[in-house]
DNA sequence: GAAACAATAGCACGGTCGTTCTATTATTTT
DNA sequence: AAAATAATAGAACGACCGTGCTATTGTTTC
């Protein structure tokens, strides 16, 4: 059917594809606030309105962006956890992946981070995008815990949630240090964060007296 | 020297005091770049141009604005804790003045945490304000727990910088759950987080084996 | 009350924003 | 190659942006 190779998508799906590969890069450094129209045709070599033909409006085009980031922390961080076997040995892989995976990504910062902090307090689509694949990840996680706990790797000292709501912590702290410290030791810092909440989870008696 | 009372305070002051209640207000929801002179302009009844005079800039405004978060905080959050005696007790006061101040404050989210995230990855004046008053803060922190230690309440297992990231996730996690999803937990959660990170910091042995 | 000054308003500027409309090209299909 | 269609460009719009300039008003000082 096709002349010189078999791919069915049409030209305008590999500029969609050039133009959300920007856009990720911008959301990270710059926030989804700054995905402008005028910017990224710029970045592109496209004029506005073509550009903008792609996606109809500034919103879906942020959606979209913001789908593009999912995919690929899915494909970078998530899927990859997977390897192991459900429960603690998991989560062990999930959280180094998912610390790495913007680099690996080769994005200087976290575009979920951006995203969250953008939307949290912005009612509309784009916070409820966001919110939705928080909460699929925190889930994974609890759901990982709940896995320890029955498998008696966790003692259950540390809830399912509480033990998710801790790790985004360290999460965040790490992307704090990175960012607004350029701290070297911000690697370690996480990983003994995470040492230490999986020690906890582990041992029957961890909190309060 | 004055007519009806002994104010020094030209009436100036009054109104760029007036602006900023406002601007840190906006801050805290819709973030820092949201403070266009318009929009204050609006809100405050000021023309445009009589606005921008008490500034000259926008940047300086945002400044401004930081500065004012700030001294909201520390009036709020920080000089009270002071009540308590440095080390352990001290740390707790302060961490549950940290988790309550917007609320104290009549904000509806954390005027910081916007900075941070909007700022971390753009150089500048404002980067270097925001990094500069987040250290601040950890210093404080680290030094409670370096008394801690040294009066024999903590263990030392944790030490005081690793403890001041650690207490950081646990007030980022708080306020992304309750911004973001609206979790009536988020309190209970923090203070759980919160009382694991004290119960590891005493006992002698906490992390890896 | 007059003079000096601080505080604010009004207006205009160039620029960018998101978006729409109408051409004009590329690409695909026949 | 011709016809049909998808992809892109160009120009224009009203709105808002930050920022200067020049009045004008209000407040403080003498």
């Amino acid at each position: 059917m096709a002349t010189t190779n078999k791919r069915l998508a049409r030209k305008g799906e590999e500029t969609r594809a050039a133009i959300l590969d920007i856009a990720v890069r911008q959301s990270a450094t710059q926030g989804f606030d700054a995905l402008t129209i005028g910017s990224l045709a710029a970045l592109t070599g496209l004029s506005k309105s073509g550009l903008f033909a792609h996606f109809g409006s500034k919103e879906e085009l942020q959606l979209a962006t913001l789908d593009e980031v999912v995919r690929r922390f899915t494909e970078t961080a998530y899927l990859p956890s997977l390897a192991a076997p459900a429960g603690a040995q998991r989560l062990s892989l999930l959280f180094v992946n998912w610390l790495l995976w913007t680099e690996r990504c080769g994005l200087k910062a976290c575009p979920m981070m951006s995203a969250m902090s953008e939307f949290d307090d912005q009612p509309g689509p784009m916070h409820d995008a966001v919110a939705q694949q928080m909460r699929k990840l925190d889930r994974e996680v609890a759901r990982n815990v709940q896995v320890a706990i029955e498998s008696g790797d966790f003692s259950g000292a540390i809830a399912p949630d509480q033990f998710a709501f801790e790790l985004f912590g360290i999460i965040a702290a790490c992307y704090r240090n990175h960012s607004l410290y350029r701290d070297a030791e911000t690697g370690n810092r996480a990983k003994a964060a995470f040492q230490r909440l999986i020690d906890c989870a582990r041992s029957p008696s961890a909190s309060t007296a």
